[in-house]
DNA sequence: ATTTTTGTTAAGAATTATTCTAATGAAGAG
DNA sequence: CTCTTCATTAGAATAATTCTTAACAAAAAT
């Protein structure tokens, strides 16, 4: 529960509905989602809050940037590496925590020092499939 | 060369200068990009144009929106299934046409049809490790 | 060779996502 | 208590992209 004050940072009740909301969640909300969501309960919550408390979370690598939607940016709490499948439809992204070996041959190491990688499997989710793509 | 006719759109001088620009270029350039490119050699050219393009060439499968930058799109002329190494500090995106077998285990496949697949490397290029990360 | 249709362009307005700014406020240090 | 620091808010500003509209040009139909 209060693991958060390891974050280092002030702990506000804003900061803390924010946590919350992204605790264990795996729909990969955008900063928009999570300020809808939260208005309800802060009716006086700002966007700005939202975006500079996800921007520190990011920056102290509590939760992750994901850039897989060319609309927005949606945001991660499971820092553990971790793969994606997007639905092309319906933009739905699923975590595919699976460890996939995948090496880059020397010629591209010698030029470039590898620190990571990220799969994106895309293609149809069966609601959307069955609706007909 | 003209092999662009089998495109099936107007081929416009406008359109003409942009698909040049984006021929064989392995830049990975944003709307920007080519527009800043091409108000050279038509001043008159709108950004509007350079947008209507981009996207009337993606939707016909002749170019590749790609969502690696969180910043803005960028575009591809390359349409054969590759992946991207992308260095963190200047977001220079270099191609990488090797094709990995990734295959996600069959519990995934029963709620998803997966399409395809895009990995992204991430790290440091060389120059930005000189300058010292 | 006109007319009609269809699709393209340019300019700028509009929209959307995000960042910045300035004023205010709360919490902790002294 | 007063000072300092950092967070919050509202709203303005910015940046990327999309939309709207009018003028236009090529192709198709007459």
């Amino acid at each position: 529960m209060k693991r958060y004050r390891k974050i280092g940072f002030k702990l506000t009740p804003q900061r803390l509905a924010i946590l919350d909301c992204l605790e264990g969640n795996t729909s990969h909300p955008s900063a928009e989602d999570i300020y809808r969501r939260l208005k309800k309960k802060f009716p006086t919550m700002s966007f700005a809050t939202v975006y500079n408390t996800l921007d520190a979370l990011t920056r102290k690598g509590e939760i992750l940037e994901i850039t897989i939607d060319p609309e927005r940016k949606r945001y991660d709490p499971n820092t553990q590496p971790h793969h994606h499948l997007i639905c092309n439809k319906c933009k739905k992204i699923v975590d595919v925590t699976i460890n996939f070996k995948v090496t880059i041959p020397e010629r591209f190491r010698r030029s470039f020092e590898i620190l990571g990688n990220h799969i994106e499997f895309y293609g149809l989710c069966r609601e959307c499939k069955k609706k007909g793509g």
